[in-house]
DNA sequence: ATCCCCTGCTAAAACCATTTAGCGAATGCA
DNA sequence: TGCATTCGCTAAATGGTTTTAGCAGGGGAT
């Protein structure tokens, strides 16, 4: 009495033919020679039966299993992390595959663990993800399914996405430049160790060669550069608070949302306003950004774009090397407008 | 040539047994009666060949998967879903299972799909999770395996994984009222719709229900409630702008922390100090809660234990009717310290 | 000696789809 | 008419595991 599910043979007994036929009609193989009328009664059979394919089956004959791993360090540590899942997810269920999620928390023994777990599930692909873009890990197990490096880069996968950070620095100082032509630029969130490529991120790195690039093109310089060895909003007041001791303008470079939110606090304390009396350009367009009044103008980290983009490089596993997507500038009222 | 994966039936032959007694061995069945020494053999055997079992087999045969679906409405709209997805994560790797994480947007056409695509899969449960806690759709159809709703309800499905608003809204005025006894209290953010449950927020009435409750037991009663029928930063900052007109010192309670965001925005213009003018405390424990200065005492919505319980709920499939997780006080420096 | 039970193990079916190899009939070509 | 080719379709093998049914041999009871 139990309601067992429709199978394939079902379908093929209604409709009258064998399953090899109702096989490759319900799987659309071009190179076929059976009937339009054959393909008319599998279809009516399978539709009125409400067929739906055992999935498993399907892998186990096929290998393939219609589904994606998202392998991650952190899912919930940054807001971002969101934005990379929900793009690979948007990416992926328009090709109408499913996507397991697999967080290892950096630990090597995690991410054994977690490819092995996809792999076990004839996953059709992986996606390495790094929540903050890094050269990243990748246990040294065999991987025999495509992979793509998401945010992040490995020398054994060479596929990657990756935010354009070069390009992004400069749009930041060409905003700044255009809006606050006689300011003194300063420059806030440096960090030597992080600018040499010797901590993890190699992004921030190409942000900043993006910046001097653009600021020497333009013959400017920065009146200041200061730097911090951490990326909070306390870290951006403190440093702001130091600086206010110094002259009049200024205009405010900020590798990072967080740090400008901080500075916004101790600037609203002095009673300076924005951007009349301190002009300010950001990086990422945490959500933060759009709280602040006025609006913080930033150059968006484009995450949501990065996850669909690995997600299509993924399946459809053309091309190679890095894959970079332009940061957009998001212009809010931070600058003053250009005359 | 090609390297295949190890079978089940290799382990078997090197172990010099049959494939039955290796997969009762390897599946660990309590009442079989094979020998310690064929035991012994068959773990040496798996070992060595670095054997891991197919789980398409596996799942075709015995419809599990060891794995689960979240389906959510929402994934990325608010910084929250990653907390959920973070604990339900973390609680399937705990218990050895993968999750599937499926996204609606709310959309009856894709929800019948997300459950369709996940029931295909042989999915062990579902948990249907919604981004803002509320009364939640379900498609309508035939679901198989067991469910809960996260941060929702349902007719349908009677587990339920919810934070215990009530008792967090008294919490919040209790800590108002010892912190700052004699100040007037008004309330940010209250909504008639809302409360009366007319709404899709079951979660904001009980907050509120909580709140009501706690007040009447002290005796005291709000000088002002403001309502709004948006809680973003510009609600709270409008808001408190219009308040200010008003009397010398107060107490804030806002239902939302980016309400009290905006808040700060307004009483900082001000020139009102926290909490020595003006005292808050608000919910969820945003992000940007830590961020402020001072930091903002708030009733946390404890999203990723609301996670892993579902997880739980859903695994171990005892329970049955709503559990209620504890929205714990995070004390930070906006209330001024009891006497 | 007969019968029964127990121990330790295995053969084979089942799960459901895909795919290879091939069959009978109809058609094309000469 | 004879032979080859194409058309439209199917039988059976395959994938890797779990599970049911049961076998051979030994021991105990009668």
């Amino acid at each position: 009495m139990t309601k067992k599910r429709v199978t394939l043979a079902d379908v093929a007994r209604l409709a009258g033919l064998s399953t090899t036929a109702a096989s490759m009609i319900m799987t659309g193989r071009p190179d076929t020679r059976l009937s339009a009328d054959a393909h008319a009664k599998v279809h009516a059979a399978a539709a009125s039966l409400g067929y739906r394919p055992n999935v498993a089956a399907r892998s186990l004959r096929t290998d393939k299993s219609r589904s994606i791993a998202l392998i991650s360090d952190y899912v919930a540590t940054t807001r971002f992390a969101s934005g990379l899942i929900r793009g690979a997810l948007g990416a992926a269920t328009d090709a109408k595959h499913v996507m397991l999620v697999l967080e290892t928390g950096g630990e090597p023994a995690l991410e054994i663990e977690a490819v092995e777990a996809a792999l076990d599930r004839q996953v059709d692909g992986i996606i390495f993800a790094a929540m903050r873009a890094r050269e990243v890990f990748v246990p040294d197990i065999t991987i025999t399914v495509p992979t793509v490096m998401l945010n992040g880069t490995s020398a054994r996968f060479p596929l990657s996405v990756l935010p354009d950070e070069y390009a992004g620095g400069r749009t930041a100082v060409r905003l700044l430049a255009e809006a606050a032509l006689d300011r003194d630029i300063v420059l806030l969130g440096h960090n030597a160790t992080t600018e040499a490529g010797l901590f993890r991120s190699a992004s921030i790195s190409r942000r900043l060669a993006g910046i001097r690039d653009e600021m020497a093109e333009r013959g400017l310089r920065f009146a200041a550069e200061l730097s911090c060895w951490d990326w909070e909003p306390a870290n951006g007041y403190d440093l702001v608070r130091t600086l206010l001791k110094g002259g009049p303008q200024r205009a405010l470079l900020c590798l990072i949302d967080r740090l400008a939110f901080g500075a916004y606090q101790a600037l609203g304390e002095a009673r300076l306003a924005i951007p009349h009396d301190v002009a300010l350009v950001s990086f990422d367009n945490d959500e933060l950004a759009s709280y602040l009044r006025p609006g913080l103008t930033t150059i968006e980290l484009p995450h949501e774009l990065m996850g669909r983009r690995a997600v299509e490089l993924l399946l459809q596993r053309p091309t190679t090397g890095e894959t970079l997507i332009p940061m957009p500038p998001i212009i809010r009222g931070s600058l003053p407008t250009p005359p």
